[in-house]
DNA sequence: GTCGCTCGTGTTCGGATGGA
DNA sequence: TCCATCCGAACACGAGCGAC
């Protein structure tokens, strides 16, 4: 009798944001297989236990000629094994802190089982089990479809702030997030071959889509600004596309040249007018030290205050460009 | 005029795929 | 298992454009 897969269409990825925001240079056959294995997880477990991933799953979920994944299976396992996680955040007193992970602690295939056995390591169960708060979840079907690992690690972080609609990131720490500082040198080259791709790939796969903006200084780009949208069968009644120009749209260093002083050209959300939620945005920009600093109340005000001042000074702009210039105000008002 | 970018096109390389 | 083919990733190059 033919083996019952263990993964619906309902099945989900559930992990830490902390995770989602890693460095981890992985190619999309180790990044399927951890999806999976994240997966069969519950979130009530408090400790790892050996998983199998049937290979004939990867295979129906991806859409994949199984035959080359059992030749591949051996070598899955010793590179899962290999692969590490790099993780960076701040130290309370602002220092940068680095800490690399290993995230399996075993993975065995036997030839002619059908199956990769695979545990966790112990490390990674903060961003795994038990989370309460601050974690992502994604549909692990929409995942496994996708066929470039830049386009899984993006959904990843779109849907980090499904949410807030909204995702601002340095080219830069896009790159490192993405494993590609040395790749795709020319900014030309990184939208064509990663920020386009993924479009294309979340519009046609995924329950998410995005336009973006590039955010320049003087001419170069510097900050990309995701606009996230729900993909569902009313996309095409609301007569959106994947080839609107949104991701054309360029914000230009403000004529004095400081940074973050920025103008604003075009409309990301032309024809729709999405919510934006700028006090989680302020929120998502700030350091845990400001968290402790300002209180909610001054930040609320702030941001009430800035979005008044945008739909006095800018009452044409798109519902975007509005929350982008209100999110910017009202930091600055936050940190005065 | 210079610089830095986008865009279009072509090439190379390596992995995936499918048939014999 | 072998081999031919396909396809994606990465890169190079030149033309054209806009900002400074």
């Amino acid at each position: 009798m033919a083996r019952q897969s263990l993964f619906d269409d309902q099945a989900r990825v559930v992990k830490s944001n902390r995770l989602v925001q890693s460095k981890m240079n992985w190619t999309k056959l180790e990044h399927r297989v951890v999806a999976m294995l994240i997966a069969q997880l519950e979130k009530d477990d408090k400790e790892f236990e050996e998983q199998r991933v049937y290979i004939k799953d990867i295979a129906d979920l991806s859409g994949r000629n199984g035959k080359s994944l059992y030749d591949q299976a051996e070598e899955i396992c010793q590179k899962l094994l290999d692969q590490k996680i790099h993780i960076r955040t701040q130290t309370d007193d602002g220092r940068r802190r680095y800490k690399g992970y290993n995230c399996m602690s075993s993975c065995e295939y036997v030839e002619g089982s059908g199956y990769i056995e695979a545990k966790f390591n112990d490390d990674m169960q903060p961003f795994l089990l038990q989370l309460k708060r601050r974690f992502t979840q994604y549909n692990l079907k929409c995942f496994m479809q996708l066929s470039s690992q830049h386009s899984m690690r993006i959904y990843e972080l779109l849907k980090m702030r499904e949410g807030i609609k909204y995702l601002r990131l340095g080219i830069e720490e896009l790159r490192e997030v993405l494993s590609c500082e040395h790749s795709y040198e020319r900014f030309a080259d990184f939208k064509r071959w990663v920020l386009e791709r993924a479009r294309g790939e979340l519009w046609d796969k995924t329950d998410i889509y995005f336009n973006y903006q590039v955010e320049r200084e003087g001419q170069t780009p510097v900050r990309i600004n995701f606009v996230i949208k729900e993909n569902d069968s009313e996309k095409e009644k609301e007569g959106g596309s994947k080839n609107e120009d949104a991701n054309e749209t360029l914000i230009q260093s403000g004529q004095n040249g400081e940074r973050g002083d920025i103008g604003v050209e075009g409309k990301a959300d032309e024809g729709e007018t999405p919510t934006f939620n700028v006090f989680a945005m302020v929120l998502d920009e700030m350091t845990q030290e400001e968290l402790d600093t300002y209180s909610e109340t001054h930040i609320r005000e702030a941001v009430s205050s800035a979005r008044q001042k945008v739909d006095n000074d800018r009452p044409d702009d798109g519902a975007a460009n509005k929350a982008i210039e209100a999110y910017r105000e009202a930091l600055r008002r936050v940190r005065n």
